[in-house]
DNA sequence: TGTACATCAGTGAACGCGCGTTCACTGATGTAC
DNA sequence: TGTACATCAGTGAACGCGCGTTCACTGATGTAC
């Protein structure tokens, strides 16, 4: 591969690593191209060159935020089976250190609360970023976990997370953590 | 009251109230003061004269669509007590009317899912919000409700509903509704 | 190897647009005598 | 009751700003001979 080429994908790539981090922190409306660009130390005019539009963008740099998360659930399960690896999985997504540190976590509870966003994005993005989390936990469950349950789990999740995001600095937010975090372990276990 | 005053109030209800549906279907930052003093019938400039700012707006209105929501959550507990009312409350929020028609119902799940608008806010509306849901679901209970469950109940209510809106059209989002309404019900029963 | 030209990643300024906010003005309503 | 003036809710155009997007240009990299 041409150096210039290198370089091309190198610059790509650092404006969507800075799109997927300022996406959790601002959500998809709050990110603007001059920022992305901005943040992988580009200026404006050079980001036609490598996404068609602002949607382009935002669509790819989810993935990116996503692929992440993946890897995040991934070794909080590791070396668990069943109802422990949900556990283990529930227990790190609804940590205060996930919360405090939005912009290397789940892109779900800033993408999935923006109504607006979401509804000019017309395609099926929510419903796959959805099942993408409620593959992996039905998958590290195992058997243990119904459907619906996986479903109903990602929504404590990914609620959670958005409500102890939106509270921060009063003592709801580690609450409302806390009682998620409870409630469904505790729920969880008595179907195992 | 003279009638000038009294042509004054009803310029300013009228614009609360359409801010209070449009800030439900497009969000905080969604909502225009150029698009809500149109909905009331009436052109920008004559904004400042009920309202400090745009800001000033939003909070009062939230508080409109609040009490409009508390209004349909009492209509649904009425005549029951105790875990009963906590499950009809679950029903009528996590239905698939709510999700539909979106601007008669709960302003939660737009206004806490945006994430820069909340931070820009800066008090604890927030807080205040989850915790009239949460005191609601807990005087429901009476008793057979600890404080834990009726959080992470409201997360499966809210979460529950801006999952479902977000995936609306697709076969996920009515399957989303129906999971909450189970785990939330049958998991709460058990503790009664 | 050295030179002349072609390519193209990135620059920086401009555009049109919608936003929140301001303000001089209008005309109907209220008040004073 | 009638007239003259004061008040003020609402109008409509303007402002500065940040946004997404476009484009003529630059200068380093790649290619041909």
């Amino acid at each position: 591969m041409s150096q210039r080429k290198k370089q091309k994908d190198a610059s790509r790539d650092a404006i969507l690593t800075s799109a997927a981090a300022l996406l959790r922190e601002r959500g998809l409306e709050g990110t603007s191209v001059q920022d992305a660009t901005a943040g992988a130390g580009l200026t404006v005019g050079t980001f036609y060159a490598h996404f068609t539009d602002k949607q382009d963008l935002l669509t790819q740099a989810v993935e990116v935020a996503l692929r992440q998360v993946g890897g995040m659930l991934d070794h909080a399960a590791a070396g668990r089976t069943g109802i422990d690896a949900v556990h283990a999985i529930t227990d790190v997504y609804l940590s205060e250190l996930h919360r405090d540190h939005v912009r290397m976590g789940c892109p779900l509870p800033a993408v999935l609360g923006e109504a607006a966003a979401v509804q000019k994005s017309k395609g099926t993005l929510p419903q796959q970023l959805v099942q993408f989390l409620e593959a992996r936990v039905h998958a590290a469950g195992a058997g243990t976990v119904q459907q619906d349950e996986a479903l109903a789990l990602v929504v404590l999740l990914v609620g959670g997370q958005i409500i102890a995001r939106a509270t921060r600095g009063t003592p709801l937010s580690s609450n409302v953590l806390n009682a998620c975090r409870n409630f469904a372990k505790q729920r969880l276990v008595a179907t195992a």
